[in-house]
DNA sequence: ACCTGAACACCGTTCAAGT
DNA sequence: ACCTGAACACCGTTCAAGT
């Protein structure tokens, strides 16, 4: 049995290794380790020189895989992308031909995920990104997220249960309120505007099916 | 004519002002000079260093106000919801005995409210302040104009104009729907999804009504 | 190629000292 | 009371230098 090997494996996920001069994966550390400095703290505290710390590499090596910290932030935000669009996809997976029950499974996905990575998304969507092109991983996931979803109401409209306004409109509405939700949820506003104590599934579900009512046909 | 007021009142808003050693109003100089800086770069990059440079002051002087950068965020985002809220009220007196048209000219001075101050928006619901009672002055106005908005819902019930669903759970919803539209808009991220180039107004009208059909009485 | 250490111009925060 | 300057431990970023 090869000590270093299983020192590596037993890791919690902390992608800590025995480091050889030249690792090689730096890039992915790096990621790795920012990504959970992130949700530690806050967006602010997230330094560069605590990433290249956490790994045990000098302050600057961070610096031959990412041309500045925003490069970091932006590569990290482009795994929260990914990840949404997984987490649809598989919700139109596990409900086949049952675009309500798609739409109801996305947005609890949807949601869970952000409270999970809640300074993930603020990445994401926080403005602090440039929105222009300068990362065009970016855009692409979230592209193909809300093509998804605009794909789950076709089907519906085909099937006669949703109304037929036009697709992008519900698409957005929907998108809108459940990413309102999430966001209000991590906030915080909720805990004080609302009187019950806030339960994030149930109230996820009364929701959408509050919005399910407005895009009903008939 | 006194040059020194002269010189005062033509500032453009910008908070300047000849400065006596004790100029007195430093408190509200601060708030002033920072949101001008927030909005002018992000919420990273505003340092305290720059607001006290900004209002010609010594770079510990805000200390004397403001128990640390955190405190002055806390400031900026209560100015903020003050604001959301003043926005809410007026929209109700606008449209008085018309639900319907009040929670779109909410809508619409909510949208415009984040897209007009969206650095501050995202201090006020960007999870960088702690959710917990350190500043109760936070959480009291979007208390208060979550309050407003099931009021609106409550006079549309009793018109018989909207169904009778629990209230707190369909100003929720309108108030997700509406938040997450808004900050869709300045993320950036509709302008790669939504095919046709964005357009604000007409786009939250349209939302709107969709919403208001699912809340609709019948 | 990949990594390091010194150096620079910035931070937030504290504290003794000045008016 | 209100403000200042020096000091401390941090930042991001650059660059010459090492293996």
């Amino acid at each position: 049995m090869n000590s270093q090997t299983a020192t590596t494996k037993s890791e919690p996920a902390g992608c800590l290794s025995t480091k050889p001069y030249h690792h090689g994966d730096l890039h992915h550390q790096c990621l790795c380790a920012a990504r959970q400095l992130l949700e530690e703290n806050n967006i602010a505290s997230l330094s560069l020189r605590a990433v290249a710390k956490k790994i045990g590499v000098s302050h600057t090596a961070p610096y031959r895989h990412f041309k500045d910290k925003e490069s970091l932030l932006a590569g990290i935000a482009a795994i929260g992308f990914r990840e949404l669009t997984t987490q649809i996809a598989q919700a139109v997976e596990m409900h086949s031909g049952d675009p309500a029950a798609q739409l109801l499974e996305a947005g609890h996905r949807y949601v869970q995920m952000v409270i999970e990575n809640p300074q993930c998304v603020q990445l994401m969507f926080g403005g602090i990104l440039p929105c222009d092109d300068t990362y065009p991983e970016l855009r692409e996931s979230g592209d193909l997220a809300f093509d998804r979803l605009k794909m789950i109401i076709e089907e519906g409209q085909s099937m006669g249960i949703f109304k037929k306004a036009e697709i992008e409109l519900m698409a957005l509405t929907l998108w809108s309120s459940i990413h309102g939700l999430s966001l209000l949820f991590i906030s915080g506003s909720l805990d004080e505007a609302v009187a019950a104590p806030v339960d994030v599934h149930p109230l996820t579900t009364a929701v959408t099916h509050l919005l399910l009512d407005g895009l009903k046909s008939g």
